[in-house]
DNA sequence: CTAAACGGAATGAATGTTCATTCCGCACTT
DNA sequence: AAGTGCGGAATGAACATTCATTCCGTTTAG
């Protein structure tokens, strides 16, 4: 039996050899596929709690018992979204990025491709942020979450040095920043805001930066900051 | 028999008479806080679907008939916490809210209200911000959350004829300050943070402000906006 | 080459558990 | 004493999980 054993994070010192997959492997891989698609569909749309397993191996066409050869139980099933979610958006954010280089066109870089990966991946963004996964997250997922964290930070803080973003926390000025997208793709799906255009997106991403980077203010609510 | 009927909206030409209470109404309108108070906390924490109703009645220490006594069903107990918290978010921010007056004045008002409440009321705040509530809300809980819109979607428009906001869809700009401000408080509840200080508010304050107004971009990434 | 036999994969009805809701006897008020 | 409100056990529906059975591709015997 070929069961494949979901990996978003393959261990450093794994050689990646290519085998070519047999018939019944990669139709099991297909199938494993379907059954996280559909528990990410249903998941993004009802959260953990309000999405019955049976539920889920009707979308993905397949018998109820069969998701129990794929995944231990409903909440490694989770585990498995959420590290599918998580490792697509840590590779987008992150490939060939360089927190080294021009501040403001690695901003860009990445406004671009925290948006872009909002629109195209909907389902998994929504079930990404719109959720509080804390309480049935294993390591293996927390772990994912630092890994997409942590370089984003350096960046903040690298801008930091360089004089460039504002002189605040590099966490407190990226959650910020990551709440104004996730609140603007928010406000959309709720249907508060009509569709989000290239041209919102474009003046989103100069307010951003202007949240991002130090800039001569021209109504400082006082002369200095009271204590 | 007194069953206080759950009133986050009182209507326009209701006298508001304030009646003597009973001790027999004054102990069952306690008894209904002490359920919606329990129930707040578990659904903030949980989800709606992750909470139990006897987990509720327990924490409320009250029998679990007895919240059937006051709601009609679960689904009528969360809307009823869903629009005590909001009224009391509406209340909050926008009383002798003036959305005419000074604009930087307002924002600053506005800014301490919001995170004022985020901070006396997180409980309030995570119920209203973390979840997703759409699926169970009814007519009377949506119509809320409309008063509360309304007025500073108003006061984003009114920035923004002034020539002070930024020369964005009013809806937007607001989705996007909204949206930083809970995922300030988001990311310090999950611990990526360390506690929200008032010196860190300040900061965040003008940090918003400078996404909210028009200014002169040091760093603009294009001469012209491409089409 | 055909067909019977085998074994792992898939299935969905069956199981035991959890939950929302109801019901009933008790206690307290009037 | 009558009636109202309450608690929490009782109920039935819905759920996660299991397992006896079926299905299907492959192997082996004839």
């Amino acid at each position: 039996m070929f069961i494949p054993h979901f990996e978003a994070m393959p261990k450093p010192d794994s050689p990646k050899i290519e085998k070519p997959l047999s018939v019944s492997e990669a139709k099991a891989l297909q199938k494993q596929d379907a059954i996280l698609s559909a528990a990410l569909t249903l998941f993004a749309e009802r959260g953990f709690h309000g999405t019955a397993v049976p539920d889920v191996a009707g979308l993905a066409k397949v018998g109820a018992g069969t998701i129990y050869r794929y995944f231990d139980s409903k909440e490694a099933l989770v585990n498995g979204v959420f590290q599918q979610a998580k490792a697509l958006l840590r590779d987008e954010l992150l490939q060939d990025f360089d927190p080294q280089g021009d501040v403001r066109e690695a901003f860009r870089l990445f406004w671009q491709r925290l948006t872009g990966f909002a629109r195209r991946h909907p389902l998994e963004f929504r079930f990404l942020e719109l959720q509080d996964h804390v309480p049935y997250l294993n390591d293996e997922s927390r772990q994912l979450e630092l890994q997409l964290l942590l370089p984003i930070h350096l960046f903040c803080q690298y801008a930091r040095d360089q004089g460039i973003a504002r002189d605040m926390n590099a966490g407190t000025l990226m959650a910020m920043i990551w709440g104004a997208v996730v609140g603007l793709f928010k406000a959309e799906h709720l249907g508060y805001l009509p569709a989000v255009t290239d041209d919102i997106l474009f003046h989103a991403e100069q307010t951003c930066w202007d949240m991002f980077c130090r800039v001569p203010n021209p109504l400082p609510l006082h002369p200095a900051q009271p204590i």
